[in-house]
DNA sequence: TCTGATTCTTAACCTAGCTTAAGACTTTTT
DNA sequence: AAAAAGTCTTAAGCTAGGTTAAGAATCAGA
């Protein structure tokens, strides 16, 4: 099991000494995930954090009229998962596919309260990477409510830039809240710009 | 000073002993905001935390024509702050504005940053603080690009109940990301249902 | 208690972005 | 290697929501 690219993830918050080490790894599960595989689906319980060692993720809503709402997206180095279906252990609205063969580590609940009861380090890590993640999504509700398409994908290109070779303009246009159509519609226009 | 109501929403969390208490209370500073007051504009570093003992907020980003966005709303019991600006440290583009009368804590980052360091116990309940206002922060982007106006309305009214007879409509529409003349034909579409 | 400012609503007109459809192209699966 | 599925683009017509303006009602401050 390659557990040296999360150790390298932790270290840019704190590094681990050796016992916490050593506990993280015994409740560390590696998982391969096919393409197009699911790793939650609407009615689950999200039942694992997922850190992704290889690969690409998508996690998005399916609304009554069958239309896709991309989410979050996580590649190498990325953590993925419905945290407050996680929390809450309520059935998810969310659906998690892998958009390549992709590999994955996976640690329950029980094991992550676990780590954070045993090893205080796991609450400061987690209390800083959710943070992050915090401060991203309260700027993507912002960009949602006062900026046009147009600003949202030029947005998207600089925030992303090693996610536009990896995935279609279907799922940019998913994730920024426009059609496929429109999206190619502003594409256009910024090129003849 | 009265930290009484801050105890008490920690105690959902974790309750904490004297030691921790003492020492967080010794680094909290009590203050007298008046209506229309900011306690942050545009420009500055976001340096505390606020949580409110008594009155309501908002905070929200002005755009290049000028006109606001609500992002957040805080009332007894909450908290508010440029998360973003409070860790970088890199000027803000939020405003936070008292919408009453109003009395809040403020904790600076050194000493929450010390409070942090010295008693894991913090670590902890900012954890599932910053947890929780995540989980709400995605439900809402979510709504953004997937909900009509409507829904984002009725939406808010069932999410927020306290606030609908503390804040004016202009507010809402606002947080919803529609103009108050599309909000006043909401209104009106939902009345003669 | 008065006055100016803000709120709420209505309505006419405008536009960003959606829908439907269709064709060319690329990728995936068999 | 062929078939099937998905992608990207263009275009015509449509709709949710924005803009501007104006009046009545309410609220806040002096």
């Amino acid at each position: 099991m390659n557990i040296q690219p999360l150790l390298d993830h932790f270290s840019n918050y704190r590094t681990l000494n050796e016992e916490e080490s050593n506990d993280l790894i015994k409740r560390l599960k590696e998982r391969r995930i096919k393409r197009k595989q699911f790793i939650l689906q609407e009615g689950d319980v999200c039942g694992h954090y997922n850190f992704v060692l290889e690969g690409c993720f998508r996690m998005y809503k399916v609304d009554e009229k069958g239309n896709e709402h991309n989410l979050q997206f996580a590649v190498e180095g990325g953590w993925i998962a419905d945290i407050g279906s996680f929390h809450s252990e309520k059935p998810t609205e969310l659906y998690i596919e892998a958009m390549e063969q992709s590999v994955i580590l996976q640690v329950t609940k029980a094991d992550l309260l676990y780590l954070y009861t045993t090893h205080t380090v796991f609450d400061r890590i987690f209390r800083v990477l959710v943070e992050n993640a915090f401060i991203n999504m309260q700027k993507r509700v912002l960009q949602n409510i006062s900026a046009t398409a147009e600003e949202r994908y030029l947005d998207f290109l600089k925030s992303y830039p090693k996610l536009i070779n990896r995935i279609t303009n279907v799922q940019i246009a998913s994730f920024i809240g426009v059609t496929p159509e429109f999206l190619s519609k502003i594409r256009k226009e910024i090129v003849s710009k």
